[in-house]
DNA sequence: ACCATATGAGACATTCGCGTCTCATGACGG
DNA sequence: CCGTCATGAGACGCGAATGTCTCATATGGT
């Protein structure tokens, strides 16, 4: 028997699949399941072995997406110390997953219909809980709603992945230009 | 003959059936060529006659979102005044074709290869012209690239129309959410 | 050495959307 | 009243991608 296969190889080879998708998918998302089995390293007969067919995988990448997220969202501990600090702390704990995020944000047909996963209303609440702890101890302004403000990381951290991708912006930029957008904006701050 | 015809109706039909394919595309890029046709009224064949395919109606809907952008900035005028103002005026006047640029911003593989429209430089090249006047002149802080904050405008905006889309947003409050925090961010600033 | 299993390669049918075609209809102008 | 032209409806073939199948191979454990 092999179970040893099953509990320790099978998961990993899963994931690198997973992985390889998503990185080539975040690229062109109207890549072939046979390009993706390529970029894998494995055969498109493999690939089907694995993921019943693409709405599958483009589940299981949804599942990946979310479950990244919050474990970066654990890992930046949100409720803790001042509000700003935390924002840098989840985007920097984001980051890995912007790729991922970028693509899965592009992909609004998940957002449509009754099957969308819970996970993102999970990902949502957390994160705007994050902007609302914020406001009310003082440290974000109130006329931004959490929920815009919740939307609006959403998408700098996938523009940001996008002009990464693009060369437009260099990685090592991505957290400072996405944290001190969201948190500072771009006029100038008065001394004090 | 029907000469009045042509220069008179068809411009507006056809105007309307890009708008139409817009809105459409928009809420799901995916959608058939005899969804977009029904979508406008018109039958597939109709809307085969007008673009000779879907890649000729997105390339057409490219102009369009072009140009649209083009006036937008036009109006704006964005060398007089206050950049920060130009920015405001910029935010409004674009609204418009939000929805349009959001399409367009997640349709990826019009950037890919050399057969990109050179509408989309001109157009980042005006806006980084705004916010590097904006750090020239002292409004905007110099830590974040006009690159970038070029970048985070269009991801913004197109977040912003998705946002709305959804009715996670008030379309009375589209302006307001973006510029408030592209420029302000969502710190609170320092009383004065 | 033997067997089980995962894999790769490839063939196959099916589905789906696209692009083109024809024909009938209706509108509009001459 | 008649001709022209755009349109709608529908049929048709094509190509791409998908999903399923079989078979040969290699790897790894017994």
């Amino acid at each position: 028997m092999s179970h040893m296969v099953y509990t320790c190889l099978m998961p990993l080879d899963r994931d690198h699949v997973l992985r390889r998708a998503a990185a080539l998918l975040t690229r062109k998302s109207t890549a072939t399941m046979d390009e993706v089995a390529r970029s894998a390293g494995i055969s498109r007969a493999t690939l089907h072995r694995h993921f019943a067919g693409r709405d599958a995988l483009v589940r299981a990448l949804e599942s990946l997406g979310i479950e990244e997220c919050e474990a970066a969202l654990d890992t930046a501990r949100l409720d803790e110390g001042p509000a700003s600090d935390a924002v840098r702390r989840l985007v920097r704990e984001i980051e890995p997953a912007a790729g991922l995020l970028a693509f899965l944000y592009g992909e609004n047909q998940l957002f449509e219909g009754e099957g969308q996963n819970e996970g993102w209303a999970r990902l949502d609440a957390r994160i705007a809980a994050l902007f609302r702890r914020g406001q009310e101890s003082g440290e974000f302004r109130i006329d931004l709603t959490p929920a815009w403000l919740t939307e609006a990381l959403y998408g700098l951290v996938a523009s940001g992945a996008w002009a990464v991708l693009d060369g437009r912006v260099a990685t090592k930029d991505f957290q400072f230009m996405i944290t001190e957008l969201l948190l500072g904006g771009a006029l100038r701050r008065e001394e004090p």
